[in-house]
DNA sequence: CAGCCTGTTTTTTAAA
DNA sequence: TTTAAAAAACAGGCTG
């Protein structure tokens, strides 16, 4: 309820950098004025534009605009930002000219860990957008809070994630698939979805009215918060569990998931062992380098490709973890995010947040800070109360390598769709071969994995079967991605019937420095910790060493490959300088300047591809 | 168990 | 017609 709902503009004061409040408070000048505006209930935003109102004449969308705004740069453009904001003299919401989306993109971007908590984001608000300042408190916050979290759930520029710590709220992100422009809805589009959402609340309601009444056969002696039978069902929709046989939602659909953290949501994508650089630039849907034909093909490529990339990907996967570059979207998706950091640690930190793009309103900022030397292995914080460096035994799901296998309906992973995009991205026509033979040697890969997998999963589900009858002939070992660690947390979770602790130290080792892809051979051979399969243990030793063996082969063989690959390459290229002789220098150097970035994506997929410079707008 | 928080969805309203 | 703000209903989980 909000009180008459009679709104005031906010009388904007003056900030360290100034530009930003102005920004944030619009165009209009900072005293002159700049009465209150009271408007009925019923008067809703977005306010009429004045009449010396300029439309911007570029196509983007309020968020590069947003971004550009309140993007805190040098002196000039500084300037350029209050000219343009002087012509577009419009105030459309009563803190300025972004709507509560835009608010939320910059709230989550400005977090170093790209993520924040809805208490984060309310925080974020109050923090930084003068409008909300005083209006923190319980009495006038309702409805603001409302639109946030009405904006969260409705945008597809947002993502839910799972958060780590029970009891917790999601975290927000930015989805960095989401397409730029256009804010798709998230309804229920179709009666389909709708039934489901009954049918699927229905079945919940009826497990657990046979898990209370102890029904033999659910295997639920021992029931966890977070993997109740009908939510670890759907972990994994495609598991033959589901009786059902996979209802389809509309892919901008997410589902109703009951609200907290223990709900269904995604996991975290956050890797603990990627040591990549923070950016310090957030998601600019259009400060892309990508062409729109790029995108185009791109969007054509992992629209066919998509549907068969749920399981695992190929080495780059595990090499590059997030991608520079969405597939879907074209857009440069988010470096593995940092961690958030609550304003208690600002004070180190307050000269960097000030050169943050997000920084609405200088150093009040707390979402950004420095890369910290030793750090949280899940948080990558020095501060980290999580104590996940002392610990082996973390959640798996907390530190998963690679996005749950459980959400083809939702948002796709990330990763599941960079895997094209370094040579897509600079794809020239030439490379239309090497695109289908990584795409039918990724498919073939893929059955490998998922054979693997369902082996794995047969031999955990079947106790009388030996270990000894995984048919390892057929696995080219660089090439597997097989994330054991959640897949087992997930299935034996159905059962309850054991309690798996891998120790996370080994498990990061192993996926860090396998230099052929993330196979975790040890947490193969960690299954001999389990207690329940003590007997496997001999057999998977041999195990572990015959997958050394092959996946040293496996390393000479690529190194062969590439250099033969380089070779060739350099072969075209002198070709291709004889042939085009006549043809401009720059294209040419541009050919090959593509060329060789397409080589290279290929070649080191073992090794994190760096971004040398960030966008322009970035300062 | 009430109250609060979180999350989803729908409806209303008005500007573009 | 589309888009966004505002409001509200509803549900599930957590906490005192």
């Amino acid at each position: 309820m909000m009180d008459g709902y009679a709104q005031e503009w906010p009388r904007l004061t003056h900030t360290d950098n100034g530009l930003a409040m102005d920004q944030l408070g619009g165009d209009l000048p900072l005293d002159v004025g700049f009465e209150p505006q009271t408007r009925a209930r019923s008067n809703t935003w977005p306010c009429p534009r004045p009449e010396n109102f300029v439309e911007p004449t570029d196509e983007l969308d309020s968020t590069k605009a947003s971004n550009q705004q309140l993007a805190p740069g040098d002196s000039q453009q500084a300037i350029q930002n209050a000219n343009a904001a002087k012509k577009n003299s419009s105030r459309r919401n009563a803190w300025g000219n972004l709507s509560y989306a835009d608010l939320i993109t910059h709230a989550i971007g400005s977090a170093t860990d790209k993520r924040l908590t809805l208490s984060q984001i309310y925080e974020w608000m109050v923090q930084n957008v003068p409008y909300f300042k005083d209006k923190g408190d319980s009495n006038s916050s309702a409805g603001w809070k409302n639109s946030i979290r009405h904006n969260l759930s409705l945008h597809n520029r947002f993502m839910r994630v799972q958060n780590e710590g029970t009891g917790k709220s999601s975290w927000w992100m930015l989805n960095p698939e989401a397409k730029p422009g256009k804010s798709v809805r998230r309804r229920a589009a179709s009666m389909e979805t709708s039934r489901y959402e009954k049918r699927r609340g229905r079945a919940k309601k009826r497990v657990e009215a046979l898990r209370q009444a102890g029904v033999v056969g659910l295997n639920d002696a021992t029931p966890s918060p977070s993997s109740s039978v009908s939510e670890g069902l759907d972990h994994f929709p495609e598991s033959p569990l589901h009786s059902g046989g996979g209802f389809q939602l509309s892919p901008d659909f997410r589902q109703r998931a009951s609200s907290n953290a223990s709900s269904c949501g995604r996991l975290s994508p956050i890797r603990a062992q990627d040591l990549e650089p923070d950016w310090g630039f957030p998601v600019d849907y259009q400060n892309t380098t990508m062409t729109q034909a790029h995108a185009q093909a791109l969007e054509e490529l992992t629209g066919t490709m998509a549907d068969e990339l749920t399981l695992c990907n190929q080495q780059q996967q595990g090499s590059y973890g997030w991608s520079r570059f969405s597939a879907a979207s074209g857009l440069p998706s988010q470096p593995p995010p940092p961690p958030y950091q609550p304003p208690q640690h600002q004070q180190a930190q307050q000269q960097q947040q000030q050169q943050s793009p997000y920084a609405l309103n200088g150093p009040a900022s707390g979402y950004n800070t420095l890369q910290p030397q030793s750090q949280c292995l899940l948080h990558r914080s020095l501060n980290c109360s999580c104590m996940h460096n002392a610990r082996d035994g973390l959640s798996p799901n907390s530190v998963t390598t690679t996005m749950s296998p459980a959400y083809p309906n939702s948002e796709p992973s990330s990763d599941s769709l960079n895997t094209y995009s370094n040579v897509v991205l600079d794809g020239p026509a030439d490379t239309a071969a090497l695109m289908v033979q990584q795409q039918q040697q990724q498919q073939q890969q893929q059955q490998l994995s998922a054979s693997l997998e369902g082996q794995c999963l047969e031999v955990l589900n079947n106790e009388a079967q030996p270990i000894d009858e995984f048919n390892l002939e057929n696995f080219p070992v660089g090439n597997l991605e097989c994330n054991v660690e959640e897949l087992l947390q997930q299935e034996m979770s159905y059962g309850g019937l054991l309690d798996i602790n891998i120790p996370l130290a080994t498990v990061n080792t192993n996926l860090v420095n396998s230099s052929s892809g993330p196979l975790s051979i040890s947490n193969i051979s960690n299954l001999s910790n389990i207690s329940s399969n003590s007997g496997s243990s001999l057999s998977l030793n041999q195990l572990q060493a015959q997958l050394q063996q092959q996946q040293q082969q496996q390393q000479a063989q690529q190194q062969q490959q590439a250099q033969q690959q380089q070779q060739q390459h350099q072969q075209h290229q002198q070709q291709l300088l004889l042939n085009n002789n006549n043809n401009s220098s720059s294209s040419l150097e541009l050919a090959t300047q593509t060329a060789t970035t397409n080589l290279n994506a290929r070649v080191q997929y073992s090794q994190p591809s760096v971004v040398t410079s960030p966008p322009s707008w970035v300062h």
